[in-house]
DNA sequence: ATAAACTTTCATTTATTTTTGAAAGTTTAA
DNA sequence: TTAAACTTTCAAAAATAAATGAAAGTTTAT
């Protein structure tokens, strides 16, 4: 396999890995393409490679943007703007993380909360419910902590070696 | 709020979860509503709850099934079959995090082996690709294993004090 | 063997999401 | 200030995904 091939075909699955991670398929693309980029690219550039439009390159890049995962740059003597990835993969799970903890899971945890605090007062199927849903709210809130834990623990040399020590 | 609507708030929410998860809505909304029955659920009553089709239904159902996190179960002097939900959270967990594991990592993984693989002869531009791929190789390949590794962790009681002796 | 009770399938329809592209907006150089 | 070079917006179109429902299939009781 050849460079351009190897690059297409990782551009495609990556773009397919996100489709099913909640992040739109174009906008996975272009983050593929950024991150295996030694230089800045240009919107002309996106849509030439990846055969999109412009409207589209924009929107899209402008997402990764909000997302603090894509970066813009500036050449000098260039009117255009270029863009560049997070290429460090800690910060990006890091980030990526962050954002769809705060979009989707603290949403989540607010109506869990909400709705485990219903007054049960009878039946065996509202305690029930009242029971699952507080269970799924403290699971929920600890897995969403699960990567700052990981993060902190990575820190964390004597943890490290004790936790390799006992295996 | 009184039980039916925080039931409802419940299964509407978790199915919007579900649709940003990559898994689709009704699947993640009968999961729902499956979780905080206390009996098990005839097609017909999910129908009837859920407003959907026979064949929507069906369908749905059938995929929680091959998930592995949806059971059929049989009532005595009952023709119909009812469904239960798999309700411990860690199972479920590790259920759902296998399953994708399954479906979208590994393959992608095997993509990432391969392009990171070719032959990168001469320029900076090529060198750079298989490098950063090789480095999304190693990062997707530890956090595949992230789930199991906390397992592990949970198990290890040893691991578990020495830690918080250590914060 | 038959028919009632139930489930599955899948071509078609419906709903949702994404993309396009032209017009409006912005910035910069002269 | 003007106009060229570029970016953003958003209504409409296209593509994709999900839902319907009727027909086909299956199971069970008699």
């Amino acid at each position: 396999m050849e460079f351009k091939e190897a690059k297409n075909k990782f551009v495609q699955t990556w773009g397919a890995l996100g489709s099913q991670w909640g992040i739109n398929k174009t906008m996975a693309q272009i983050h593929a393409l950024l991150m295996v980029s030694s230089e800045a690219v240009s919107m002309e550039d996106i849509m030439e490679e990846l055969q999109i439009s412009r409207g589209n390159a924009s929107m899209n890049i402008r997402a990764l943007m909000d997302w603090g995962i894509v970066y813009k740059e500036y050449k000098v003597g260039e009117r255009r703007e270029f863009f560049t990835a997070e290429k460090d993969l800690d910060e990006l799970a890091v980030k990526i993380s962050k954002e769809r903890s705060k979009r989707e899971i603290k949403p989540a945890l607010k109506v869990l909360k909400e709705v485990s605090s219903i007054n049960a007062n009878a039946t065996s199927e509202e305690k029930h419910f009242v029971d699952q849903t507080k269970k799924l709210y403290d699971f929920v809130l600890k897995a969403d902590n699960v990567l700052d834990k990981i993060t902190e623990y990575k820190d964390n040399w004597l943890a490290q070696i004790l936790v390799k020590f006992m295996k």
